[in-house]
RNA sequence: GCUCGAGUGGUGGAAUUGGUAGACACGUUGGACUUAAAAUCCAAUGGCCAUUAUGGCCGUGCGGGUUCAAGUCCCGCCUCGAGUACCA
């Protein structure tokens, strides 16, 4: 019989839909374990084979969970708000909810084909309302919470209502806006309602703020720095300007330090934990207070500039402050003379991106605002600039420029020919900026001369406190978190405004349903594409969405016009997948108590710092409000590496004749020969004589589609021509046996480049248990790598290799023997059991397919068909390949499902060798091997070495000046 | 720019604490079976040199270093990839 793997994965997969073998319970005898994918956004273009890598990869770890004996959560669901979907639906017209619903059934086809072991029961979808009604409801929490820097977690603003009206605000230590005005109890409770809200506002988790962001005005939205290309968007090239907007924001910085403390419980690659601790970005230093000097025509009274400096040991060689152009103060200080420049390179600012800015250290530019400020402790007048250099979200948007201590100003001061005063002993600072802090000794600083770095920080401190100008303080790089996206395809914010202050919808009357709108556009008016929909205001007394026409701004209130950003939803589905049906709440406490936490997450790197930060973010704020067990929601992280692409390149000659251009295609090594030879015209090369007829070329690679090239790089010229008909008519200069080669380049798996492969031509070319092996077998799992079909075929010839293990029989029909199993066998068996087992905890299984390899070749050897080997050959690559370990499972004679059948045990006492083959080196040099018993002595081992012929041969008589002799292991003669 | 990761045969990759570099596959070449093809099986396969078997030299991106011994550890480079706050 043959391996009919068609069959036999239909059959599998019908069963275990049917069975519904992998639905978990929230109880269980058995110990629980949670493995968890980062759930897709359903993109149009399907699964590639990219995708599934990390879901394998945790399917084989879950169902080897489940032969271990655990009851095993291992749910799927979708990101289903999203971008793309939007884009469609602006360039169509099409509703994203059909397009998502569309794609999500084209994903969950491709998914059902690989064979993996999730409980569909508990899928969710990010843009379904009975799942973004928790969405909306986390929102509310975060509204209606502050963070108490005492307690050290978020509270219930309920709680600091209750404080301001007995004490006011000043005795409270809460994480806050800058800009807080001390109030006393009487003068709150003096307060009117919208000035409460408004000074609320200031201390809630989630609050309106103005932010700065990339806009677009032709198209009326914001970009991503992604999206801007040299300062215009990069669909259509429109002009992209820095702007303020008011928008929601999450208070992330609150958890700052909670954040960073809590890596070090997390098992996850140290990669992503540095790429989190560095965006966090921590750093002890001091702020430090500037104060304007009045002039002549400036109008600023009282203007302070607050810097944060990490090095207030080196106050004395300020010699400049530098703002960010977008600073408050600089257009209020720009001294009239200063005043056209200083608005002119604002404006060129405007156009650059932020991440330009950050990069770009070669081009310095700034502008002097006539302005200065003054030395706290010389008192001596500083000249204010701005320079681009400084960003405006970064710390408090302004710099205290010391060119001797910091290499962008010293590069600043020097494109400028601002003074540089060197205040550290013994050093030149002419050339270079000089940073080094463990080796500072202050000079020239008045009461700091002769200090060493830190101790002259902490006196600066004590002087700055005395002065009433600074304090020691510990800065964050990390941001708050804008909330808002001028967006049609996301979660609506069940917030309406009365009075142009937030109020949150009761959570009973969640969820607040997207409206329906003509255009997903921004509205004419450049409002939010929710600004078209007409029923898009909130009836307070009916607690109804109702049209737009019944607003009065008494009772019907107009609704939030932003929605979420695509993080918002993607921060708590691992704990919806515990309780993803519950109607009550938005998880129970019996499911969060016995699955606790994620115990093994896989998925990208590229998630980093943001959807990984943010779910911290958030689980700490649940944990805070006592709805989640644990701190942190998944112990272990894994990533897996990206699938990149093997795009094919076909060589396309450009020639000119008569002012338009003439192509030819040439086969990749024809052309490189005729490069190659040196005059380019004493060969035979058929792309001579077009060189003769039109003179001289461009060489051009032009993407072919890669289903078009076998495994040899020989392209399908018809198939091409037919594919893209505008070259029906151009020469192809083929090799002289008739194929034309294409060269072939590693690039990103993308549509516009043609390179994409799909799991489903795979599975049915080779089958999923094919597909998973190979996609495991490719390399580790962390590594990024090129996808290359040609290899398939050696697990595919594997697998029917294994069928064949199993049916020995006449005509190839199922044969297992009874009866006690070889000593052999049992040792290829074990020593299978041993390494498999160790590369599944270890996360390498690629060598797992390996060793299956190994293994069936050598019982293949044995012509070894026992059923007690066999039985464990299955269960053990069940895990790997399901379909075909059922079948044979099955076959074996077993009624159930292999899912749960024991995993084998290692038995070491089949490995037991009585002898070990020593590598005999000579000076490091591995010469030949010699046969050893296992249970000689250091000394035994090497009188014996020494003595063998082969030995004396090697030394030719010279004495050996030592003998290194590790059992065991290795023999190394020096001499 | 900054942060992180990766460079090993023609290709994907393997190699416990430093201890036989190239496991396992793909590809290629030769052979068996076949009318033929497919499938399957057997053999060879890092490079160079030599050859009757045996052998010798070089070799893990580049340049140094530590060590009896370095793909692995240390120092200095080069190249490629990822992230860089509104792609998800």
């Amino acid at each position: 019989m043959e391996y009919d793997f068609k069959k036999i994965e239909e059959k599998w997969q019908g069963y275990w839909a049917e069975n519904q073998t992998f639905k978990v319970e929230n109880n269980s005898e058995k110990e629980k374990f949670y493995v968890l994918d980062m759930f897709p956004y359903p993109s149009g273009a399907g699964l590639h084979v990219g995708h599934p890598l990390g879901y394998i990869a945790s399917d084989i770890y879950a169902r080897y969970k489940r032969h271990k004996g655990y009851n095993v959560l291992h749910p799927m669901g979708y990101d289903s708000f999203g971008l793309p979907a939007e884009q469609y639906a602006i360039q169509t017209g099409q509703h994203p909810a059909i397009t998502t619903e569309t794609n999500i059934n084209r994903y969950r086809e491709q998914l059902d084909k690989i064979g993996f072991s999730f409980d569909w029961s508990r899928e969710v979808r990010t843009s379904d309302p009975k799942y973004y009604q928790w969405t909306q409801w986390i929102f509310i929490q975060l509204f209606n919470s502050w963070y108490d820097k005492e307690a050290d977690k978020a509270r219930d603003i309920a709680d600091l209502i209750a404080i301001f009206q007995k004490e006011g605000n000043s005795a409270v230590n809460a994480v806050c806006d800058e800009d807080v005005v001390p109030f006393t109890a009487a003068a709150w409770n003096a307060f009117s309602d919208k000035e409460k809200q408004q000074v609320l506002l200031q201390y809630r988790l989630t609050y309106l703020a103005e932010t700065e962001v990339n806009w677009c005005p032709a198209l009326g939205t914001v970009l991503a720095n992604d999206e801007m290309v040299n300062g215009v968007s990069e669909r259509g090239g429109h002009p992209v300007i820095r702007k303020k907007m008011t928008q929601w924001s999450m208070r992330i910085s609150a958890y700052a330090q909670r954040l960073l403390d809590d890596l070090s419980i997390l098992d996850w690659p140290q990669p992503l934990k540095d790429a989190q601790t560095n965006w966090i970005g921590r750093s002890e230093g001091a702020s430090v207070s500037f104060k304007v000097l009045p002039q002549n025509n400036t109008m600023v009274a009282d203007a302070e500039i607050p810097v944060f400096t990490t090095r207030p040991d080196t106050i004395f060689g300020v010699s400049f402050m530098t703002l960010a152009p977008e600073h408050d103060l600089v257009l209020k200080i720009t001294t009239p003379e200063q005043k056209e420049e200083v608005k002119q390179y604002i404006e060129a600012t405007a156009k650059r991106s932020e991440r330009d800015r950050m990069a770009d250290v070669k081009t310095i530019t700034g502008a002097f605002t006539g302005a200065y400020a003054e030395h706290p402790f010389t008192k001596e007048p500083i000249p204010i600039w701005i320079g681009d250099y400084v960003l405006a979200g970064y710390g408090t948007g302004a710099v205290m420029s010391v060119p001797c201590g910091d290499q962008r100003d010293h590069d600043f001061a020097r494109h400028f020919n601002i003074p540089i005063p060197n205040i550290f002993e013994g050093v030149d600072v002419s050339e270079e900026a000089f940073a080094d802090k463990e080796n500072t000794v202050i000079a020239n600083s008045d009461f700091l001369n002769g200090m060493p770095y830190k101790k002259a920080v902490k006196r600066v401190i004590h002087e700055l406190e005395q002065l009433g100008q600074g304090k020691g303080k510990i800065n964050y790089r990390l941001r708050d978190a804008v909330f808002s996206r001028q967006r049609y395809w996301g979660e609506p914010f069940p917030v309406y405004y009365k009075d142009g202050l937030p109020q949150m919808i009761a959570a009973e009357h969640l969820p607040i349903v997207l409206p329906e709108v003509e255009k997903y556009l921004p509205t004419e008016t450049g409002e939010p594409p929710l600004g078209n929909a007409t029923h898009w205001a909130w009836d307070v007394e009916a607690a109804a969405v109702v049209s737009n026409k019944s607003i009065d701004h008494k009772t019907v209130f107009p609704l939030e016009l932003n929605t979420m950003p695509g993080w918002a939803g993607s921060s708590f589905y691992f704990n919806r997948y515990m309780d993803p049906h519950n109607t009550e709440e938005v998880f129970s406490k019996e499911a969060m108590d016995y699955w606790q936490g994620v115990d093994l997450y896989i998925g990208g790197s590229e998630h980093a710092t943001g959807h990984l930060l943010y779910s911290r973010f958030w689980q700490k704020f649940l944990f805070d409000k006592g709805l989640v067990p644990q701190p942190e929601f998944a112990k272990k992280l894994i990533n897996q590496g990206m699938i990149t692409g093997t795009s094919a390149l076909a060589k396309r000659l450009q020639f000119e004749v008569e002012g338009r251009p003439f192509f030819i295609f040439v086969d990749v090594d024809v052309l490189e020969e005729y490069l190659k030879s040196p005059d380019k015209s004493s060969g035979d090369s058929p792309v001579e004589e077009f060189v003769k007829k039109y003179g001289d070329f461009v060489v051009q690679d032009i993407h072919a589609d890669v289903t078009m090239v076998d495994s040899s790089d020989h392209l399908d010229v018809d198939a091409f021509v037919a594919w893209q008909p505008e070259y029906t008519d151009v020469t192809f200069v083929k090799n002289t046996d008739g194929s034309f080669k294409v060269s072939r380049e590693v690039e990103k798996m993308s549509k516009s480049k043609y390179n994409v492969v799909s799991p489903d031509s795979i599975c049915e070319v080779y089958g999923a248990d094919s597909l998973r092996l190979y996609e495991m077998f490719l390399g580790p799992l962390e590594q990024s790598k090129p996808w290359n079909t040609a290899g398939i075929t050696g697990v595919y010839g594997f697998m029917k290799k294994l069928w064949r293990l199993y049916h020995g029989g006449a005509q190839g029909s199922f044969l297992v023997t009874e009866g006690a199993p070889t000593a052999d066998n049992l040792k290829t068996l074990h020593k299978t059991i041993k390494k498999v087992e160790e590369d599944i905890e270890g996360f390498s299984f690629n060598t797992s397919v390996a060793t299956f390899m190994i293994c069936v070749n050598e019982l293949a050897t044995q012509k070894c068909n026992n059923r007690e080997v066999l039985e464990s050959l299955a269960i053990l690559i069940a895990p790997y390949a399901p379909h075909i370990a059922e079948e044979l499972w099955s076959r074996l004679g077993h009624s159930t499902s292999i899912a749960t059948a024991p995993f084998p045990k290692f038995q070491p006492e089949y490995l037991i060798e009585s002898t070990k083959e020593y590598p005999i080196s000579f000076n490091g040099k591995m010469r030949f091997k010699l046969e050893l018993p296992v249970d000689l002595s250091k000394e035994e081992i090497e009188k014996a070495v020494l003595a063998d012929s082969k030995t004396q041969d090697q030394l030719q008589g010279r004495a050996p000046k030592k003998v290194i002799v590790v059992p065991g292991k290795i023999v190394n003669i020096v001499g």
